[in-house]
DNA sequence: TCAACTTAGTTTAACGTTAAAGTTCATCAA
DNA sequence: TTGATGAACTTTAACGTTAAACTAAGTTGA
């Protein structure tokens, strides 16, 4: 059990002083040539691979690392294209600046009053987070940077989509096909939480996503005098096997439903999924939205193509990585990313 | 600008140690309610999330995450079904004993000697690294514990499978079907080399997952009396466009092979896309078998089912996760895991 | 020639925490 | 009544760095 190396071990041994071998690591401008390449010589001869991290963060501040936290667990991530999608773009940036990424599961076990956000990072990406969430808030409070992805927090950086005004034509498209009972099927609106709502009076929820796209949809239907009575939402976890048992819902209680806004595709591939087996044709009997554009090969071989809102995560990721490691945007900044409506096959006249 | 808040300015103005604070956050059972709860209710009050990681960490020797590492760019993983499963697996157990995940890049830009492994993290798992990579050997020469998951490192947790015997199955497969001229598409032998081998005399590569699949073949060939001039080996990237790539180089300088392995399904895939271009069928006209078993719903849907060896991914993420935390599994363990050889509809007869 | 500057180091202090040992005071058993 | 026990704190030291201030020697320019 040999004693762990440090700064001054190494320079004990080699007769200088702790800060001179801290030079040699960091400050290469500051020293002899010969006394440098003697100590890291040395400490490659004994494996010393650089000063300790948390000692050095300590005392600087700064990690070399920055957070990434999900909404959801951060297991479901890694089954989900779009937040698969947003990673990557993360990642992009990151390893072109040799950052470290720290993924932050929501904690499961009460921890007590430990710390909801233990590590060690220089900034956080907030994806899409509850409002409510204590790991949410905690972020928003630490003090570090932060730059939250559709999410509103006046005082970081944000990046928001024009999600509001796409819902907008979503609505508008599939009213002016004649449908005036419709189901909309969104992810949480709090955190798990599965409810059914109408779209009447004031929109409750933790989600800005969800709170905008269900803005976009309230304004178009009241615009196009649609009574919100015979609108119907019911929140669910974003899969498909939930989406088809949402549907189903909707669609047993409310069997005049003709369309479906879905606030994903994984949403909309499982109410296809449901559709097929009850019988029901799409886009004849039903019509339906996505939102992603994501392309889920699997899915789309077998049912009509995904009318829908294409999105960027990838660029999202990216963009939002480069904000939080550009000094130059201050808090308080708004990145605006366009989305597009496309309309596929997945929507036609109301039967 | 408002000086941070710690410990002792916490202290200070509630009139107690900083030791009391700190017991506060780590050891309720130290101290009275009253004092707790007074404490605590001040910190939440002025938003302090408790103790200072780096601090803590210094102090503790113990940071709370685990890395992870890659053999290829980092970003190539989010792209990559199977390290993403892997990533899956690993975030399942993590969530479960609340441990951040750090994500480390291989370095690009080259930042002289400055550590390559510059987080702070309680271990490392190497995922398939290669040998003689500059953060592989950083990480096993670290002194902290390390779990290697298809590789072999004998003072760390290993986590292996059959690879060798799968391949052997595999090749026995071609054989038997009358195959003798065979041509073996694999990723990296060596960091970012696309190199062309044959089987004949020892295998070299930095690569461990290689290595025993060359090994499983060429043993099996052996066997067989199969001449090993015949058996061509094209290196390339993991992906399918890297695989059809490969594929016509073996093709047009060996045109007398009817058969291939390839070391991924999706190699394999990349593989299917140049026969249907080239107007060879498959299995008529050429074999071709994988590895891996992943489900690739955009290329199953037009080509045969794929004769390959299924892996799980995730499976080996938790347990190489579990194993890193597990105290009790000492230090040059080896966990193996089975896999199995799956004949589907891509390999027939030799024409 | 000598003040001013440069180079290559050294000394010191601080980053914020926790572990271990020490103190004080109340309680309890014999 | 007293010595032991325990609860609830406090004191002290250390974890391994880096930044800033300092020093000693060598170099320069007029």
């Amino acid at each position: 059990m040999k004693k762990r190396e440090t700064l001054k071990s190494i320079a004990a041994t080699l007769g200088v002083t702790h800060t001179t071998v801290s030079n040699a690591f960091n400050r290469p401008e500051k020293m002899s040539k010969e006394v440098r390449e003697k100590i890291l010589d040395y400490a490659k001869s004994i494996k010393y691979y650089g000063p300790n991290q948390a000692a050095k963060s300590l005392r600087t501040g700064k990690s070399g690392s920055i957070g990434v936290i999900f909404n959801d667990q951060l297991s479901y991530a890694f089954t989900d294209p779009y937040d698969i999608s947003f990673l990557h773009g993360v990642s992009t940036v990151c390893e072109k600046e040799g950052l470290n990424i720290v993924l932050i599961p929501l904690k499961t076990k009460d921890h007590g009053i430990s710390d909801p956000l233990s590590a060690m990072v220089d900034g956080y990406i907030l994806n899409a987070p509850y409002k409510n969430n204590i790991v949410t808030q905690a972020a928003l409070n630490k003090g570090v940077p932060i730059v939250v992805v559709d999410f509103d927090a006046p005082e970081h950086i944000n990046i928001n989509t024009n999600d509001l005004e796409m819902m907008g034509e979503v609505t508008s498209h599939l009213v002016e096909l004649g449908h005036k009972n419709i189901g909309i099927i969104t992810f949480g609106m709090h955190e798990n939480k599965h409810n059914y709502y109408t779209l009447e009076g004031e929109i409750d929820t933790d989600n800005f996503v969800v709170k905008n796209r269900l803005l976009g949809c309230q304004n178009s239907f009241i615009e196009h005098n649609v009574d919100l009575k015979n609108i119907h939402i019911q929140e669910t976890q974003n899969n498909e096997e939930s989406g088809a048992e949402a549907a189903e819902k909707l669609k047993q209680r409310f069997p005049e439903i003709t369309a479906f806004i879905c606030f994903s595709d994984r949403l909309a591939y499982g109410l296809m999924q449901f559709c097929h087996q009850q019988g029901l044709a799409i886009p004849a009997d039903i019509s339906i939205t996505g939102f992603d554009d994501i392309n889920q090969p699997q899915f789309a071989q077998h049912f009509p193509e995904l009318t829908t809102v294409k999105q960027d995560p990838l660029l999202k990721g990216q963009l939002a990585t480069k904000a939080l490691i550009d000094d130059s945007i201050e808090p308080g900044s708004y990145i605006y990313i366009q989305s597009e409506f496309i309309i596929k096959q997945s929507t036609s006249k109301a039967p």
